[in-house]
DNA sequence: AGCGTATAGGAAGATATCTTCTTATGCAAG
DNA sequence: CTTGCATAAGAAGATATCTTCCTATACGCT
C-alpha cells in the first residue's frame, strides 16, 4: 500500500484530525489508545485498525514532524492505576501539513522524505 | 476450591518457593510476569495458571504479609521500555510460613485470618 | 455419606505501547 | 497494460498488572 507520492494516508489525516477535533474540545494532548478507540467506535466500525498500523502511523507522524510526543508523569499514571501513556501533540507543521492534505495540494519535500520509512 | 483449613494452596506455596529460589541466586525481588512465566515453562507446562490466578494469589499472601511489595523506580521501566513493574519480596514471616507449609504444619491463625477474602 | 456453599480457578477483557512477521495493494516503471 | 516491488496493513505476540464474571471443587457440616 505504497503512499501516493506527495500525499499523507488516510489514516495520518485521520489521526491529524482525530487530534485537533480533541484539542478544539480543550485537552491538548492525546494518546495512541484513545484515537484507536475513537477510530473503532465513532468512526470507521468496520474497519478496526490495528494497534500495529496505529501505532506505526503515530511514529511516522512524528518523525515527519507531524506530531510531537512525551511520556505522561509517573505519578499521573500511578494514581490511576494504568500504564503510562506517551501524550501526543500537533505541532504547527502538522496544522500545516493537515490543511495541505484537506486542500489535497501535495506536501513539501522535507516532510515526504521523513515520512518515508528508513 | 476452598482452602483446606490451616494451609497454604499449592500456588501460595508455588509462589513462595519460586520467590525464595530467585532469591538464593542472588536476585532481591521479583515481579508477577516473572513468576507467571516460570511456572509456565519449568514447572507445570501442562497447567499454565492463568494470570488472573496468580494476581489475586499475590494479592493474598501480600494482605497476609508472606510477601512485601513496591513499585519499581518510573525511570527503570522507562529505560528498558517496558511497563512499570510491582517488585515483591518475602518476608520473614513468608519464609516462616512457607517452612511451616513445607513442614505440613498448620500455620498460626492470624495468618490466615488475613489470607482469607473479605 | 451426601450436600450446600464458600472460595479458588480460569477465561476474558481492559489498559497501554511497541515489535515482528506476513500479506496485500496500489504505485510506478517498463 | 502488465508486472514487480516498496511499503502500509494487519495479525499476533511480548510486556505487565489487574478486574470481572462464571464455573468447579473440595471442605465442612448435617
Amino acid at each position: 500500500m505504497r503512499r501516493k507520492a506527495g500525499h499523507l494516508l488516510a489514516i495520518e489525516e485521520e489521526i491529524l484530525d482525530v487530534a485537533l477535533t480533541i484539542k478544539a474540545e480543550g485537552t491538548s494532548s492525546f494518546h495512541g489508545f484513545a484515537v484507536a478507540k475513537l477510530i473503532q467506535t465513532n468512526r470507521d466500525a468496520r474497519r478496526l485498525t490495528s494497534q500495529g498500523t496505529l501505532y506505526k502511523a503515530l511514529g511516522r507522524l512524528e518523525r515527519a514532524g507531524l506530531l510531537a510526543s512525551e511520556w505522561e508523569e509517573a505519578d499521573t499514571a500511578a494514581a490511576e492505576g494504568r500504564p503510562r501513556r506517551r501524550l501526543y501533540h500537533v505541532t504547527d507543521l502538522g496544522e500545516r501539513a493537515l490543511a495541505m492534505a484537506r486542500a489535497q495540494r501535495p506536501l513539501p519535500e522535507p516532510i515526504l522524505r521523513r515520512l518515508a520509512p528508513g
